[in-house]
DNA sequence: GAGTGGTCTAGACCACCAC
DNA sequence: TGGTGGTCTAGACCACTCG
């Protein structure tokens, strides 16, 4: 970044300087990691006002191309999604084999926890709809935060009808080798199949909190149902990191 | 939205304020496209300057919430997503019958249109990566803006093997009936599958001018491979709209 | 013309970090 | 202790919308 830069009338002083770091950033210039000029040099080098170099500052951070860091500076952001979920997650050999269904594409050599709540509600009107059960329906719901290395990835809410899993280690924190889905074929629920619907979109707080996200991360929300050949037994709400997370799908014509 | 208002210590001002706000757009009481309070009227609701109630409203648009119109008004934003893409889209049903692919989710009463622009490149080193070709190997590009009602929703880049594209339909901007899988096949690249990895993030400059996108809307990105039984034959850069969208997949275990 | 949001200034005080 | 970013003020002028 040169020393004293003239700004062009026409565009705003802080799109313009947001545009030159922006450059300075994808023609790297400035590399994963690297601190930004801090606030106070880019007062000097565009003769503005501090709320101006704020402001195109935070436009770079919307972008999700930079993270401020108090005291320290601002520094390029580099993403690294260190986690893929693939199709075969989702395979009877998967959760058949005792693993935890969730670990599927974890390496072995990494940390995987989580938190988990299990409590008994009424199903919400949008949950009881894709479950094919009447508003208000009791439900069984297992919501967890789930981590690698300490880093938090996801939170996901499962709901099954209260019909099916109280009683069983489903209704319970931990159910055993395989997980949910391996308990509902030995309940004699044989799984066909599963649909996820994929959304984006930005994080509320509580989410941002959660998911320990940075500014400018949105959220990929996924909502999973799983299907017996006659009806649903399970809907899954998943919000995911969308900085950590690649999504893999396969489809045959 | 009370009259004289206070704000409590311990928590940045501009934060309370967009908490009340959000508070109010989750409750419904205000609703889809209300109009938020004025900047003077948040001034004197709670007794502070204007750049901290428009550092409240900026929250508020870069979580999605809500957006500003020049002259107008904050007002909620209300999400449409009018469009899915389903895993049938990517049938052979589907592309056999001549429709175009990606109308297959589309009503019949709206308006499908797309600008389209075909080059030849030399391939970038992820491209060619995932096609299983050497670096810089000629393809084929596609690139499209489709829109439906006007509205842009999605930008594509195809790209496929010169050796493959060159001289045939698929390096004409009309593929005709069927499109780029109908034309591959009477080739004699019988299609086995796709791969898509998705991913979610803020959008450029550009996507956003392009996409027509508010602040606080990220774009999914898609990234589908077509394969045949020994090779891939297409590398698709989709970036989508994420306001629009619901992806839709289907897994078999 | 009145009301709205968009940009910008020139200060102030504070909280956090590193040395 | 000096430099960093975080919050906040009290103004200013501008651009857009609508009646």
């Amino acid at each position: 970044m040169a020393r004293s830069r003239s700004l062009k009338p026409g565009r705003p002083a802080y799109q313009q300087i947001a545009d030159e770091l922006r450059a300075s950033i994808r023609s790297g210039e400035l590399g994963d990691g690297d601190r930004l000029p801090s606030e106070t040099e880019l007062i000097e080098t565009f003769g503005v006002a501090r709320m101006t170099v704020r402001a195109a500052l935070q436009v770079l951070q919307h972008e999700g191309l930079a993270v401020a860091e108090h005291g320290r500076g601002v520094f390029v952001r580099h993403r690294r999604p260190f986690r893929r979920r693939s199709v075969q997650r989702l395979s009877r050999a998967q959760w058949g084999s005792g693993r935890a269904m969730w670990e599927a594409d974890t390496a072995e050599d990494r940390t995987v926890s989580a938190t988990i709540e299990v409590t008994r509600e009424r199903a919400a009107d949008d949950i009881a709809d894709r479950l094919r059960v009447p508003p208000g329906t009791d439900v069984v719901v297992r919501r967890r935060l789930h981590s690698v290395d300490g880093q938090p990835l996801q939170l996901s809410a499962a709901h099954l009808p209260a019909e099916i899993a109280v009683g069983t280690p489903i209704a319970e924190p931990d159910t055993g080798p395989g997980g949910t889905y391996a308990r509902l074929e030995e309940l004699g629920y044989p799984l066909e199949g599963f649909v996820e619907e994929v959304q984006a979109r930005m994080p509320s707080p509580d989410e941002a909190r959660l998911l320990a996200l940075p500014t400018g991360v949105p959220v990929i929300t996924i909502v999973r149902v799983a299907h017996t050949s006659d009806r649903p037994v399970e809907v899954n709400e998943i919000v995911v990191n969308s900085d950590l997370y690649v999504l893999e799908y396969q489809i045959r014509p």
